[in-house]
DNA sequence: CAAAAAGATTGAATGAATTCAATTTTTAAG
DNA sequence: CTTAAAAATTGAATTCATTCAATCTTTTTG
């Protein structure tokens, strides 16, 4: 049985790593203050600094969660992908961006893209640079998966193949939650449009 | 001719962007404070913000200006290409990673990346994107090149492949600029290595 | 040429992230 | 059960980006 102390330091973590997101959510992250998300949470702040490295570090948290069900949502369907490479893509990707505005906000999303790339070092930046390698590994692991099934080319590199696709994904996604304007279904549509001659040029000739 | 006002405004602009490129190289764009910038460009704090939206804005102007040199070495290149998809993305796209760590550090290069996707609308996150709007043609124009070259298959959409690649080295570049221990050649390697099954796949066989 | 208008400069004040020494609480040892 | 050690909490102080009202300089107007 885990000592009160224990009890009491995930309490407050779970209790701090709440507020930051709801605050986050509620008035942006460059408005919320740190005295704010530990006056909500119940700790001082420098209880905060306790747990999170600063300010960011929280952000890449709560982000990386996210991340999290997302990898969990992909798994499902590189269990039981679709047939041909084209469609199977689009289900993927279309589940990785479905899932990411569930409980995020655009600015969160590049707030804690911009982070990890900046503060790279930082506890939760590395979390999300492996989870984000998580995620282009379960790409690459579609399409060897279709490849074992024969619906791609054998001799086809497809660590390579899904690399590019995630690259890609990745890229257009930051390109998405730069532009507030920009919806959903164009992203898709931009990147179905993108990966279509990679994705023909690899399938095998019989699934067609 | 223009006045003393515009002539001494371009002067201290330039003063100003100087003493903040040196700074950043220096000491690093944390520990370079506007202060400091502001004393070796002999302004006022005040002044500073009278020419740059904020602390970032001014590093993103900076590598900007970087990315302008890009552009025009890469120019040369899709003027006279090297016949073959994977020997010209090669040529290219080294020159590109080449030139980058010229005169700016990785520490520069992804701190200015970090800020042009969280502040999107700042002045010179929008140069910096439309620089990197203008990078992308540059690659997709090198693939339709080689496609009325005859070196790429009729009928490939070059635009979309062309933005692939694009896409994939600038994500592997941030991959770099956030690992100190990466090298060039690293860099290098990786990306030929993912660029190989889409640029052998739309090439046109007899050019193989 | 003088006065008004426009543009720009200035640097102290403001705000918020982060730090850190003092204090409190919990756990371990005797 | 008491004391020492370890861990954690606290909130004022520090730091620096950014703002803004006062002032200065240049340009325009009469």
């Amino acid at each position: 049985m885990t000592g009160l102390r224990a009890r009491q330091k995930a309490d407050r973590n779970r209790r701090i790593l709440q507020a930051a997101t709801i605050l986050f959510r509620e008035v942006g992250y460059d408005s919320a203050r740190i005295e704010d998300i530990a006056e909500r949470a119940e700790v001082s702040v420098g209880t905060f600094y306790n747990y999170y490295q600063n300010k960011g570090d929280i952000l890449v948290a709560a982000v990386s969660m996210e991340v999290e069900e997302v990898l969990a949502a992909g798994k499902a369907i590189v269990d039981s992908p679709p047939e041909t490479v084209g469609e199977a893509l689009k289900v993927l990707i279309g589940q990785y961006y479905d899932h990411s505005l569930v409980y995020l906000s655009k600015e969160m999303w590049r707030t804690a893209m911009a982070i990890s790339i900046q503060q790279p070092e930082s506890p939760f930046s590395r979390r999300y640079t492996e989870l984000d390698g998580r995620l282009c590994d379960q790409v690459s692991t579609l399409i060897a998966k279709l490849q074992r099934r024969g619906g791609v080319m054998p001799g086809i590199d497809t660590a390579a193949t899904g690399q590019m696709f995630f690259n890609n994904l990745n890229m257009m996604f930051i390109e998405f939650v730069k532009d507030e304007a920009m919806t959903l279904d164009a992203l898709k549509d931009i990147v179905s449009r993108q990966n279509r001659p990679l994705a023909t040029l690899i399938s095998s000739p019989k699934l067609q």
